[in-house]
DNA sequence: ATAACTGTTATATATATAGTATAACAGTTA
DNA sequence: TAACTGTTATACTATATATATAACAGTTAT
């Protein structure tokens, strides 16, 4: 698994951790019952604090997206891509709200966003 | 005018300021040349501190909204029209980007995008 | 000139978040 | 027992946010 941060990022490490680990498990690098790297061997790979990595994963088994046992590691939760997909929905809700708000207090059109939105995307899907 | 901050947010006072006299410029509450309220009477009003209100302030002159002189006070920035719609337009695409990367990289397709975007858009406009 | 407004600058303080570093402790497994 | 795991506690640094206060300086009208 590769995970990627950047301490120039406007994203504090933790968060990136959380987003990019969330992202295999999504993508199916990180299959259910899965084993995360250790805290300590992630740490060293990304060079940072073990306290920061541990930050990240007690995050993410609160919110459910993996399970941790003493001793043994962490590993992916079962069951997490409902779990997933509705998180996922309500940040691009949250979005859309944001879009609309803004939309609505100027004079930016609905077929104007619609037009960006159509071009960002691009072709494929 | 009429500024609405509030302590519960995730947003920084500061920031809530800027936002909600942006607002105030395109909604064209506060017009091209007008007065921006005082430092001290807008802190006094909000219950904050005048640095605070400084903050905000010198962060709108630097982004171009409104224009301070010392003894004067603030007012609205001519041209800004264009300003706030490019800096609008960016951050909806910022939006636009973020929905199109949790999508990809996801089973939420395009069209349920643009049926949500619908539904919360409303009928109007 | 003075009063009463404006903004400016500097200093000190408090709090929260983020991140690091280290050490000691504890569970698991071969 | 060794070598992995995670846990907890402590201390420290840096940054962002926000407050409070005081002294300083420009503007305007009387």
């Amino acid at each position: 698994m590769d995970i990627i941060i950047s301490n120039s990022s406007n994203q504090p490490v933790f968060e990136q951790i959380k987003q990019e680990i969330k992202k295999a498990i999504m993508t199916d690098v990180l299959k259910e019952n899965e084993m995360l790297p250790s805290i300590r061997n992630l740490a060293q790979d990304l060079r940072i604090s073990v306290m920061t990595v541990k930050k990240a994963y007690d995050e993410l088994e609160k919110e459910g997206f993996i399970e941790t046992v003493h001793g043994k590691g962490s590993i992916v939760s079962a069951k997490n891509m409902e779990l997933l997909r509705e998180e996922q929905m309500k940040e691009i809700e949250k979005c859309i709200d944001k879009i609309i708000l803004i939309s609505k207090s100027s004079n930016i059109t609905k077929k104007e966003i619609l037009d960006i939105f159509e071009y960002l995307y691009g072709e494929d899907k």
